[in-house]
DNA sequence: TACATTACTAACCCGTCAGTCATTAATATT
DNA sequence: AATATTAATGACTGACGGGTTAGTAATGTA
């Protein structure tokens, strides 16, 4: 309180002001920030400090903005998801080439569109930390699970229906193109899962050969081998 | 100091001894422990503190036997994954019949050994979390990932020589059969991955369609519709 | 029974981080 | 210019969690 301590800091021998007021640019800054950050760190470890900084303003600004946390990480779920699956899937109804060409190029399409871009690493992120908060579990499964499953269901039983594809069970099949994605955006975003050689295996190859089998695997021709296999607990 | 202090607090009361000293069965538990809580809420979400309870046992004594947070998980790992593995491969280079065979009954052995106990959910963990923990990524990278490949590896091999498979890019078939192993190790420990009902996928049903669809992909027989589409950005 | 060893405990330290709030400064209004 | 409004700040709090350690009790050994 003593007029010897009046002069905290060096108050403002900066040439740029350290207080700007931009009420409208602040929530589309912060909602980039937050993504990077959550995409890099993923969402436990990503502290909002950071997330501020990276945004060019402090902590509390954050949370004058968005009133916690999880409903930053919400907002950032809608912005770059959610919003953006309505056109994919009007695209998907009008093609009228072969499902199985369909397919692959729903597979393309789905990595110019998510796989490549950060919402990758969204999804990556709901997978290891889903559990640990329900609450963004629960969301992500309405926001995004589902409307992308029904998505892909549609192109299955396209095939299906048509007789271009076997009669697989619908489900399976498209967690089968959907195993091939997931693994995809994992790659992209975790060590764990590069070539032997340490060298993240190229996308646009695998997702080729990946579509390939897939296509090749419900295509409604006669099996090489028979399935049969004891799958009991006998061995 | 003073006398009326000199009984802290209920020094003894119950019947069960509060303080046991089996030097012998402390690893074990304290592993077990471990390994259920790091694959129940990932690496950083788990507190040594409860491992310390489930163990029975007081957090210090975790550090007893185990130097860091870090080097426990490494002994997990050891314990559950990586001492397994010689066996396993053993047993796939004595395989004698078709490699469409050998490749499904190593997807479904595969199901029985690791994907199907809690060893799959330290997979899981180290996708999601391995970035954040460097160390223990290139620790996983080399004790668990590299290995895996290269069982794998060679069964591709072996049917592609024999002529049974097509000529394809090894890795990449490898990294074909490895997503359905990620994909239902990562069903089974996240919610975002269960079908639209909300129920976990049924984990033979579904092995049983991918292997189906793999073989299938893999085998050496005319394309039932050729692979010709536009991957470029032109689109 | 006396003494030495050590497995084990409980309280503690210290850094971290989500969220708060009194204060400050950039605008708008008069 | 004086005043009111509010966007923005950053020091602060409280809870949490990894790791430490002084001390305690169980087990030898004489």
């Amino acid at each position: 309180m003593s007029a010897s301590l009046s002069q905290p800091c060096a108050p403002h021998s900066d040439d740029t002001p350290r207080r700007e007021r931009r009420k409208e640019a602040r929530p589309g800054e912060l909602l980039k920030a937050a993504l990077d950050l959550f995409v890099e760190k993923g969402f436990a470890a990503t502290r909002m400090d950071e997330v501020a900084l990276r945004a060019g303003v402090s902590k509390g600004t954050v949370f004058l903005y968005f009133p916690s946390k999880l409903e930053l990480f919400k907002a950032v779920v809608r912005e770059n998801i959610s919003g953006r699956f309505q056109e994919w899937n009007a695209e998907f109804e009008r093609y009228d080439g072969s499902s199985g060409e369909l397919l692959r190029y729903a597979m393309f399409s789905w990595w110019q569109r998510v796989g490549a871009t950060q919402a990758s690493g969204i999804s990556k992120l709901m997978l290891s930390e889903g559990g640990n908060f329900p609450e963004i579990a629960e969301f992500f499964h309405q926001e995004v699970v589902q409307p992308g499953h029904a998505i892909l269901s549609r192109v299955i039983a396209r095939g299906v229906a048509s007789g271009e594809f076997r009669p697989v069970h619908i489900d399976h099949a498209v967690h089968g193109v959907v195993s091939t994605m997931i693994f995809l955006a994992l790659s992209k975003h975790s060590a764990c899962l590069c070539t032997k050689d340490g060298l993240p295996l190229e996308p646009l190859d695998y997702l080729a050969a990946q579509a390939d089998i897939v296509v090749r695997g419900l295509a409604n021709s006669p099996a090489p081998c028979p399935p049969a296999i004891d799958r009991g607990t006998s061995a």
